[in-house]
DNA sequence: AAAAACCATGGAGTATAGTCAATGGTTTGA
DNA sequence: TCAAACCATTGACTATACTCCATGGTTTTT
């Protein structure tokens, strides 16, 4: 899959795609032949909704890097506190989607608030 | 309440508050006296949580702004865009609840994998 | 009454996450 | 075959949300 149906597919930009990319986010192989073309794999896109996700979450791209070496890391036998990062990030969504339905529920508040009393003058 | 209190009790900095003062998000009397100095009212703190929870879950300072002054321009005669505003924001928040559910679920499962195999080789 | 702590303004600097433009090579469809 | 569409790289640019610094005034503490 080149970098054009990706994009289409993912509905993010070539650019943000190559940027993921630099970040090592993602990856893909050169395709066979002379020239440049990136070519990626279908999992890729499940990789970018994840990506996706994540930010909706509220993690940054850096953490999402640190969090994907830890996992592939997860299987070797040095010191390794992937589990500590993880556990961490949990609580950081977890509150951060407490406060976010606190937040809805204002907006309905209010959104109920001026839907009875629209022209009050 | 000074800068200080306000900057201790919200856990932001003053040029934190600051900022958002000169974005409009809050605001504060001038002290009585020569002096140069911001008095906030005690409400502060709750707008600060407020901006907070919103920032949670996903709104810019912008739209923030936007909000406040839909918001308090509801009880004009003018025809008015904010139940449309804010139904699309809640459809937002919504949306990033849910990805960020599934990115939390994933998270959890990547937690148990590496719980079970911590040290295979 | 000094020192320490606090406050203000203005402006520069930082981090994150893209986005865009210039330049030049490669593929593909009419 | 040749123009349109696609791709790559480099580097500059943008927006958002702070953060820091310099300078100088005000309060509070000792």
């Amino acid at each position: 899959m080149r970098i054009g149906a990706l994009a289409k597919a993912s509905g993010l930009s070539r650019d943000t795609i190559r940027f993921y990319e630099r970040r090592g986010l993602i990856s893909s192989q050169a395709e066979s032949g002379q020239n440049s073309y990136r070519n990626y794999p279908e999992h890729a896109l499940d990789t970018l909704s994840w990506i996706g996700q994540a930010q909706a979450a509220g993690l940054t791209l850096e953490e999402l890097t640190n969090l994907m070496a830890d996992i592939d890391r997860a299987s070797e036998d040095e010191a390794f506190d992937g589990l500590e990062f993880l556990d961490r990030k949990i609580a950081e969504v977890e509150m951060r989607i407490k406060r976010s339905r606190l937040f809805l529920k204002t907006l309905r508040q209010t959104r109920s608030a001026l839907e009875r009393a629209p022209y009050q003058d």
